[in-house]
DNA sequence: CCAACATGGGTGATGTGTCAACTATTCCGG
DNA sequence: CCGGAATAGTTGACACATCACCCATGTTGG
């Protein structure tokens, strides 16, 4: 994921390549997401048994009242696909960080609620798991850099979300 | 992993929390890598039947002297793990995307090496890749954003390569 | 020469994400 | 009130990444 744009021969047609500064800008960035997610992953389940994307759900629930949520709103909240989430919540589910509730009014609806045993181990990851996202990316940031990225980021996901219908 | 900072409450100790700023940052950031990172596997995946894995891989063996390398030379300059790199290119062998051959001068090492059909594969589907890195990402940044970016993601590569050790 | 160790590489189990297909309920027009 | 469409959620098959462990070959000190 990382020497994706040495290729830059044997196509004969008029394909707009990067540049050499977007080149570098592509695969400084594909390094640094996959590495940063491989270290923030390994470590969060080294120390606390947790993956990332049971911390995200874990963090959606303490936000939320009673923590409960519909398990569609969970979903798009969390930008993940129906499918996903409900694997997860089934895995952990098993673990017993949350449990699944019938909802009354739909029939068809499931809640997904926190239990005693989510809360705790969602408090107690997450004070290192910040401290790390601090110290791995914010303290080697000026506060300009922290606002560009921002910026970069949030034009990129507008761009994503209403590019969804070209052919590509 | 979208969420992950409205978590700010429930832990007493001195935590050093992001500030608005920083949350804000990290929030765009997570949805941009998650999202970016699945529209570009998708459409790839649509396009060409290629993953980024497999394209990461082919394009190196494009750069390569006869499109052989050792795997764990493979394994490196990619940074991956020698498992991943094993069981992926089995799985693109059993594809015909590659091949391992044996090495002469070292009896326990391995050569992978690019097929013909790997060469139209990743020839085929690199333009349409790059058009789409360009149009998602580089042609909604200013060439300042772009260094910007460029300096943001070496800088933390650094910091990850060298804060290996430390106890998280 | 040989025992210990290092190196190159593979394997199987497990957790995870995606897609397509499925079930069950609710909604809505006639 | 009934039949079809939409909605909520689950499931199974598959690709993928990681971990721990394994085997074979090479290397090195005695």
């Amino acid at each position: 994921m990382c020497q994706l744009f040495r290729y830059t021969g044997g196509v004969t047609q008029e394909t707009r390549w990067l540049d050499a500064g977007q080149q570098q800008a592509w695969r400084a960035y594909l390094r640094m997401q996959g590495e940063l997610n491989a270290r923030l992953s390994r470590d969060l389940q080294a120390n606390s048994d947790l993956s990332m994307a049971d911390f995200a759900v874990l963090v959606h629930l303490t936000d939320v009242p009673d923590g409960r949520v519909r398990v569609l709103e969970l979903a798009r909240n969390l930008h993940w696909e129906k499918s996903r989430i409900s694997h997860h919540i089934g895995r952990m589910e098993k673990r017993g960080l949350v449990r699944r509730e019938n909802c009354r009014s739909d029939g068809r609806g499931a809640f997904v609620v926190l239990t005693d045993e989510g809360r705790e181990a969602i408090e107690a990851a997450a004070p290192r798991h910040v401290e790390q996202v601090r110290e791995l990316m914010f303290d080697n940031l000026t506060d300009e850099e922290v606002a560009v990225l921002a910026r970069i980021s949030q034009r990129v996901v507008d761009k994503l979300t209403t590019a969804c219908d070209e052919p590509a």
